[in-house]
DNA sequence: GGCTGTTACGCTTCGCGTAATCATG
DNA sequence: CATGATTACGCGAAGCGTAACAGCC
C-alpha cells in the first residue's frame, strides 16, 4: 500500500466519483490515477468503488469503511510534513490563515497587531473568500486555520470554534426617519431600501431569513459582499444595512448613525475552523490565545483531536 | 513520503535506534533502511534522528514531533486493510487472539463455546504467552485482541479494558492444618511451603508483593506458570498455592480443598487488551459482547479512539 | 460525438540487494 | 577487529505520460 493510491482514492471520491476531475486536482494523468485505484483495490482483495458500464458510481461497503483510514493516514502525512518543518523554540515561520474580509479588517487586525508585535519574524500569510471558501482552504491543507462567521453547513472534517458573539446594528445615514422611531421592528426596517450581504454568505442568508420568516417582502437595493462596502453605500443614501457591531466605530463612521437591533435577529458568532486531527505549529496555537483567550490551547486540541 | 519510509523510521526507534536490527525485523538490508531514513530526512527537511560517529542516539525534537504521526499513519493502514477485508454482513472470518493458558482455559472458553455456535465459520486462532508476550502481540498487530490479567506496565498504544474481578482462593490438598485455622493471615500462609506464579507475570508479582509488604519470608517451593500446574503441584503435595477462584471446580477438583483469601489479597482483574486506534472487524466487537456483556461496542470504541 | 474509463507501450525513476568502504569503540 | 552506518553499482519493478481503444449518454 502506497500513500500515492490513498490519496488517488480520497481524490476521486472528493471529485465526486470522477478520475478525470481527479487527476486534474492531483496534477496526474487520467490513466495514472486509474492504475493506482486498481492497484489499491487489487492488493486489499476488495473492490472499493462501485462500478458500472465503465463509470463509477459511488464507494462499495469496503470503500465505505476504508475511506476514513485512508483519509486519517493522508491527514497523518500532512501531520508529519509541518511537525518536522516547524522548530521547538522557534521564532519565525509562516502562519496561513484564510478570513473574510470584514474578519480581517476588524476582528483579527488586533490580534495580528499583538501577535506580530510578541512574533516578528513570524510572517502571516493571509487568504481572503467567503466563509464557503475559507472552510475549502482549511479542508484541503491550505491554510492552517480560518477565521469566520460560520456557514450552516461544515464539512465533517472541520470544527468550528465559537469565541466571539457580536450584537447586530442597523447603520444608516444621518438624519434617517428610523433614528427617531421609538422602537425598531421589522415592518418598519422593511419599508425602507435594503443592502444585504449576498445571501450565499451565512450573515445576508441570517438577516433575510428573519424577514422571510415574518412574511415580509424585503426592498433589496443592493446585495454587497461586506460590511465596509455596506457602509459606503448607505453613506452614499442607497438605503440601510443590518451589520455587526463591530465594524461600525462612531469615530471612523461620522456621516452614520447606529441603532442597536439585536432583539430582531439575535447576536452573530464568530468562530475559528479548524481540520481535524490536524497538527498546529505552537505559533498558530499562540496565535489563537491572542486571538481570544477563551481559545487555549488545551480547549483547542480537544476539540481538534476528539472523535467528533 | 511513502508509508514504507514511515514504516523505516518506526521500526528503527522500535529497534533501539538500531538500522541492522530495524531492517531484520522489516526483511530488509541495512543499506535499503537506511536509503529511506535519510529520503525521508531530505524531504522533510530535517533530521528526524540523532547522528553521533556513524551511529544513531536517538530522536531529534523533530523526530519526537513526528513519530507519533509516523504510527498514526502506520495503523491507518492497517486499518485499512483489515476494514476492506471483513464483509459488513459476513459470518465467516477470523478472529486472531492472544492470551493466557489460564485464561484460555477458563475464562474464555465459554465465550469461544457460545460465539463458535453464533459464527461457526469463524475461526478463531489462538496464541499463548505470558501477558507481556499478549501485549507485544496486541501493539504489533499480530492479533485483534489479548486477554489476560493486565501487567502493571503497558505500552502507550494499548488500552486494557477491565472486565471480571475475581476473588482469589488458597488451594491445599485434602486434610491440611490450614482447613482448620479460623481466620487465614499471611502470617499462616508463611508457614507453609508455598507454589507460586513465576513473579515475572502479574498474579505471581501480585502475590509476592503482599508478603514482602507485611515483612514476610516466604517458603517458595515451586515457581510454576499457570493455575493448572500449580493445582497439580499442591495435589502432589509440594505445597499450597493461590490461585484465582475460576480456575478451581470443586467438581473437578476432588483432590483439592479452596479457602478464601480475598482479604489478604484483593481481587485480581481479568482484562481485554486492544491497540487504540485500531480498526476491529465486527466479530471482534461480538466476540467481546459474548465475553462480557460490559464489553458493549460503544464503550469499547470509545476506550480504542479516546486521545488517552 | 463528447465524456469517461481502460489498455498498450516506452521512458524514467525508485527500491532493493550485493559488495565494498568508512567510522567507532 | 567487530559492529554498525554509508557509498557504489546493477537489476528489476513501478510510476508516469502519450496514444490508441472501448462503453455510455
Amino acid at each position: 500500500m502506497k500513500l500515492r493510491q490513498l490519496q488517488c482514492f480520497c481524490a476521486v471520491v472528493d471529485a465526486g466519483f470522477n478520475i478525470s476531475r481527479a487527476s486534474a486536482v492531483l496534477h496526474a494523468t487520467q490513466p495514472a490515477v486509474g492504475k493506482q485505484l486498481r492497484q489499491l483495490e487489487e492488493e486489499l482483495g476488495a473492490d472499493l468503488l462501485l462500478r458500472q458500464g465503465g463509470r463509477l458510481l459511488g464507494l462499495t461497503d469496503a470503500g465505505e469503511r476504508t475511506l476514513p483510514w485512508a483519509r486519517q493516514a493522508l491527514q497523518s502525512a500532512d501531520n508529519i510534513r509541518v511537525a518536522a518543518q516547524e522548530g521547538t523554540g522557534d521564532t519565525r515561520g509562516t502562519i496561513e490563515l484564510a478570513t473574510t474580509h470584514t474578519h480581517a479588517n476588524y476582528v483579527l487586525l488586533p490580534a495580528i497587531l499583538a501577535f506580530t508585535k510578541r512574533f516578528p519574524q513570524v510572517h502571516i500569510g493571509l487568504q481572503q473568500g467567503t466563509p464557503e471558501q475559507v472552510a475549502e482552504l482549511v479542508r484541503d491543507g491550505k491554510v492552517a486555520l480560518g477565521v469566520v462567521h460560520p456557514p450552516a453547513q461544515l464539512p465533517r472534517e472541520i470544527v468550528a470554534v465559537p469565541f466571539f458573539l457580536s450584537r447586530l446594528v442597523l447603520v444608516m445615514p444621518l438624519n434617517h426617519p428610523l433614528l427617531k422611531e421609538k422602537a425598531l421592528t421589522l415592518e418598519k426596517l422593511a419599508s425602507y431600501p435594503l443592502i444585504v450581504q449576498n445571501p450565499a454568505r451565512p450573515q445576508g442568508a441570517r438577516i433575510l431569513r428573519q424577514f422571510q420568516q415574518a412574511g415580509l417582502q424585503v426592498n433589496l437595493a443592493v446585495q454587497a459582499l461586506d460590511a465596509d462596502v455596506m457602509k459606503t453605500y448607505v453613506a452614499a443614501g442607497l438605503g440601510i444595512a443590518v451589520i455587526p457591531a463591530f465594524t461600525y466605530s462612531a469615530k471612523n463612521d461620522r456621516g452614520l448613525r447606529v441603532r442597536d437591533v439585536d432583539h430582531l435577529f439575535g447576536p452573530t458568532p464568530s468562530a475559528v475552523l479548524l481540520k481535524r486531527q490536524s497538527y498546529l505549529k505552537h505559533f498558530v496555537y499562540a496565535f489563537l490565545e491572542q486571538l481570544d483567550p477563551t481559545l487555549a490551547r488545551g480547549r483547542v486540541e480537544a476539540l481538534i483531536f476528539e472523535s467528533e
